[in-house]
DNA sequence: CACGCTCCTTGACACTGTCAAGATAAAAGC
DNA sequence: GCTTTTATCTTGACAGTGTCAAGGAGCGTG
């Protein structure tokens, strides 16, 4: 083959997990394939069988970039919200939920489609950096300095049930049956009876 | 050809959504497949499109079936919890919980894979229904004689996402960091301070 | 120059969903 | 009774898919 691409593409395999995230952004979970994916990187079908376990190597891989993406999110909505230990795990949330809604690709990549090797190292960490900022914002409002499972736990749930029910999204099928409260009012059903210790004294604001 | 089974097969469509559910229970999602339940089904690989539209019309048939599985399961777990509107929503929830976990392969065909015809009637009846059992629980802790949507939702939304984030697996990933505390003690952080109106003054116990 | 090693290609296989045509059996009309 | 119609299923084909075995192309090292 005489084309302009070396028979060594030099990157392959960042190149195929960027084909990869780009093909679920554009067309969705179904859109995602080995073959399209290589297709796209310029290299043939079975190329990817050399970087990864299979489609499902690929996908892990993914989702460990994912992971980043999730957790940015995360922060950024952190840094937008105002000050105060509510208004920051308010925050948080509301960056997991734009995740789920705005980067609907990712997230069921991450959480839905399952396709994933969980015990994969660079994905495990990856998501512990992605979970350790939920955890965070719930800290303040653990009775001791140490975390509170109860909260993490109560908080993580809700906000994941919340955007899987799609409840975030303004054409839910729901919306039929109920009206949806904003998720802001479910969270301090959790949290705001159970008085938060003072602010931590000098604060970034995230 | 002259086997025992006649031409028509009589009754093809229920015995479709009855193999399919087989597959999906004994092999996973990624067993169901329309040609393995044509073959359970003792026909040839092209005869569910006459009854389907698609795989997807197959799905939507076969969640719309387990739908009534998933409300049985409420309504069972309801009967078997002790008196009190909290015990029976905490019973419901354990339902919930249960079938996730021991029907996993339903559950993750309604609410996880979504390759399912929302709009469906049938489905959407059978849907509704199941979520009604949940919002019926609820009802005791509303404020008024009418469904409280924020203890609806917050409910809902925290069951499923207990259920989807798997933490009611005794082999759940996330036991490792946190330790994991029982719904009951979640679902008492949402309705348990937010005292029921007195219950139903001569009850049936579900 | 020759060797070895890594990366990629080619070609094949079994499997999937889906479509078009045709065969077969049951029902309906007369 | 027989014929016609209709619903039901079969056969065969097609474009995709993931995955494997075998081999070629290019780079570094002797």
């Amino acid at each position: 083959m005489a084309n302009d691409v070396p028979h060594h593409h030099g990157n392959l395999r960042e190149a195929l997990i960027e084909a990869g995230l780009q093909l679920l952004v554009e067309g969705g979970p179904s859109a995602l394939t080995l073959r399209r994916a290589a297709a796209r990187a310029g290299v043939s079908h079975a190329a990817p069988a050399h970087h990864f376990d299979g489609l499902r190597g690929m996908q892990t891989a993914m989702a460990a970039r994912a992971y980043q993406d999730f957790s940015d999110m995360m922060v950024r909505h952190r840094s937008a919200a105002g000050p105060g230990a509510l208004a920051r795990l308010a925050g948080v949330c509301q960056g997991y939920l734009a995740f789920a809604t705005e980067r609907a690709g990712l997230f069921h990549l991450l959480f839905v489609a399952g396709e994933v090797s969980r015990d994969d190292p660079a994905l495990q960490q990856a998501s512990t950096l992605a979970c350790q900022v939920l955890r965070d914002a719930c800290l303040p409002f653990s009775a001791t300095t140490l975390p509170d499972p109860q909260i993490e736990i109560a908080v993580w749930s809700m906000v994941h049930g919340y955007a899987l029910l799609g409840l975030n999204l303004p054409d839910c099928p729901e919306r039929a049956i109920v009206d949806i409260p904003p998720f802001d009012d479910l969270l301090r059903r959790i949290v705001a009876d159970n008085p938060s210790k003072p602010l931590a004294p000098a604060g970034d604001l995230g």
